[in-house]
DNA sequence: ACCCATCATTGGTGTTGACCTACTGAATTG
DNA sequence: CAATTCAGTAGGTCAACACCAATGATGGGT
């Protein structure tokens, strides 16, 4: 477990100090709730993103979670020996496979997402249920401001 | 130049996944700032976890940034090489070197300072001055309560 | 038909971060 | 004063990560 350190004035007043270190010991929580499943964190964002974007071409995938393509299919190989993931050749282009969740992989989706709320919930614990919402809103704001070239 | 992705509502929602991605984000910048003069994100930690408390153990460095010590004397062994801390032995116990940052490092302290504010500032473009201190004010109470056992 | 671009895949590389072990000299304890 | 503990150091391991080049199959354009 992960411990951070009871820091120093200098780095703290720095916001993205803090979004640094408080965003690795997310990472990390996250992680450890993946591993102890076997696993990893690209295995859970490209199974949410097949959840919530249906099958689609491991291109997509790719620009989707700016994974490089070669990593999309090591991500896919792991996620479809565990039977979470399907994948087809698209019949309309024989090029493009589509990867697809499968049901067990829902089923995994939704006790990951359990876990990382539960982390959530740890991590915010200093916080009240309104401060856990602005900070959300917040750090949406900066994510989206962020993704867009 | 680490481009975040236009990512999926599933993920979005879980605040841990923001935390994480936008710490990356965070890090990867100002780790590239740091980049440009020869230095990593460890070696700004330390010059100023040295300019808050003042010469130190490295005993002390290690457990104030969780960092593990043999590792400290690496970080110091760099940052000694490029004149920006000092080491002396400890006269009263011998066995303690006490690490000091230089007027030299102070100055490059200043410098990474004004760097991650500016890296701040671009992160932060979307929300206004008020909405910046909300976020950090919250993410300091996460970070005060995650840092302590 | 032919050529070129695209998609998936394979099998790598280099870097990094965190960690671990063994060793030396110094202090503390019994 | 012997044994143990402690600080710093040197050197190495290890897994994770991001990235790259080459290949084979397919599709689209002219």
């Amino acid at each position: 477990m992960a411990m951070l350190a009871p820091s120093t004035p200098r780095l703290t007043a720095l916001t993205p100090y803090l979004l640094s270190t408080v965003g690795k010991e997310a990472r990390t929580l996250v992680g450890d709730r993946l591993a102890a499943r076997g696993l990893r964190l690209w295995d859970m964002a490209v199974l949410a993103a097949l959840a919530d974007h249906g099958p689609q071409p491991q291109r997509d995938l790719a620009r989707r979670l700016d994974l490089h393509p070669s990593d999309v299919v090591k991500v896919l190989d792991g996620l479809a020996r565990l039977g979470y993931v399907g994948r087809e050749r698209d019949t309309a282009d024989r090029r493009r496979v589509l990867a697809s969740i499968s049901e067990p992989g829902r089923g995994i989706l939704r006790e990951l997402t359990a876990q990382t709320a539960a982390v959530g919930d740890h991590l915010l614990a200093p916080l009240d249920a309104a401060e856990r919402a602005t900070l959300h809103a917040l750090l949406l704001r900066v994510h989206a401001a962020a993704a867009r070239p």
